[in-house]
DNA sequence: CGCCGTATTGAGCGCTCTCAACGAGGGTGG
DNA sequence: CCACCCTCGTTGAGAGCGCTCAATACGGCG
């Protein structure tokens, strides 16, 4: 069983979206540098932190909490690109090649980050081949994460999408120092349906049928996988 | 009339999946540098110049012809994530942070192009800071237009893919020194499909809806569009 | 207790997929 | 030069999926 899980895990490798990049991942001497030019923001549940088109201010090192990273169409529907949790950086890419930001970004719970001004973090970027070799490996991973899921977005349709957006999260939502593989994926169904392209009435219907069939179980607003193989199968990955 | 135009293609900007640069915008000395080791490849129609999860061997720029990068899935479904054109440059992504191509690249036409191995290129890389500020840029663009495909490909119906597909196309398929409008879009009904994310006879069919309310002509398998602001409203954007 | 935002369920319709058959056109060998 | 074949493109029919609209249930908070 672990063997499944194992290779489940590495499969799915490529289509997560942890940024890359996290603080631990950091050289020491860039991470204490940073640190040290940094203030500390807090946001509200819901709270949004920059929009697309906005330039970009600074970075942020996400210490408590969940942001998401999404598009808000004309038509006011919206698409959840990625997710991020603590330890992860983000807001970097459009500093290195001074454009605008492409999304928007907001606060799916109560956060807090670390924010680090432009000045400063290309002042420390410029002496550290480390840290620049660090955030190209890490657009590097986004983008691949984006590519494969773009791809399964594409051609498949709500259940796969479903099922491997209920995998991501899984991750996601791991506690730090957690062991067990399963989550507690506390997400609420609208934000889980514009994870997964779909509208909120048949996310709802698609993780009943996944319940019935026992491959998740929910309590309250809260998703726990059950049979992590299926959901894989499913994905077609 | 020019005007519309002029606005539907600042509109587009961010979705033309042009690399981010060509030869002309490579810094010069860096230009001459690579030309100088570089050598010539020719691939004829429907070969293949490298393969998902192959180690990339060195960057490739385009002199003649048109190049597909697209992932292959399990069950033999083709996903088209861009196409090059010539003057462009492409392949040195995963070159940058050390990893393996995440995706397959074959020539959709006989193509020509340049190959810089992976050493040389490292080397003149590593002494033009503004050739690697390009290529950040560059890296970047092609982000934010995967971004912005990926939420209409997750989000929209196929007559609103194909359109963004086709405006998308129209650029690519302009000649040199091409002043009016209009191209010829010469690609297979396949391809076609496999880059809008459709079946292939979903695509002719609406392709057919499409000249019925007279948006595109077809002469033979060629493509023209007639009508760009009607297909700009389409896509929703 | 009532209100408001969130979640769930139902019904009906339109879209897109698949399967299947047919047509067109280019290339090859007789 | 023609007949054949093979690939590519086109058309039709039917089923199932996923969307929208609408009604109802739940749950936390004032």
């Amino acid at each position: 069983m672990n063997k499944i899980r194992g290779k489940i895990k590495d499969a799915l490798k490529n289509f997560h979206f942890y940024s890359g990049i996290g603080l631990e991942l950091l050289p020491k001497k860039a991470r204490i540098e940073l640190e040290n030019v940094s203030k500390i923001i807090k946001l509200k549940k819901k709270q949004i932190l920059y929009k697309r088109y906005d330039s970009p201010k600074g970075i942020y090192i996400l210490l408590k909490g969940k942001i998401k990273i999404y598009q808000l169409n004309y038509d006011g529907s919206i698409q959840i690109l990625f997710i991020y949790t603590q330890g992860e950086i983000f807001g970097y890419r459009p500093l290195l090649s001074l454009g605008k930001h492409p999304v928007s970004s907001a606060a799916i719970e109560d956060c807090e980050l670390l924010f680090v001004d432009k000045e400063h973090f290309l002042k420390i970027l410029s002496n550290s081949v480390e840290l620049s070799n660090q955030l190209l490996k890490s657009v590097n991973h986004e983008f691949t994460v984006l590519v494969n899921r773009f791809t399964v977005f594409a051609q498949r349709g709500i259940k796969e999408r479903l099922a491997l957006s209920l995998l991501l999260l899984n991750e996601k939502f791991k506690l730090q120092n957690q062991i067990i593989e399963e989550s507690e994926i506390k997400i609420n169904r609208t934000d889980l349906a514009n994870f997964a392209g779909t509208s909120l009435e048949n996310l709802v219907r698609t993780l009943r049928t996944f319940e019935e069939k026992k491959y998740i179980r929910t309590i309250g607003k809260s998703i726990f996988i059950e049979n992590f193989e299926a959901l894989y199968v499913l994905t077609g990955i």
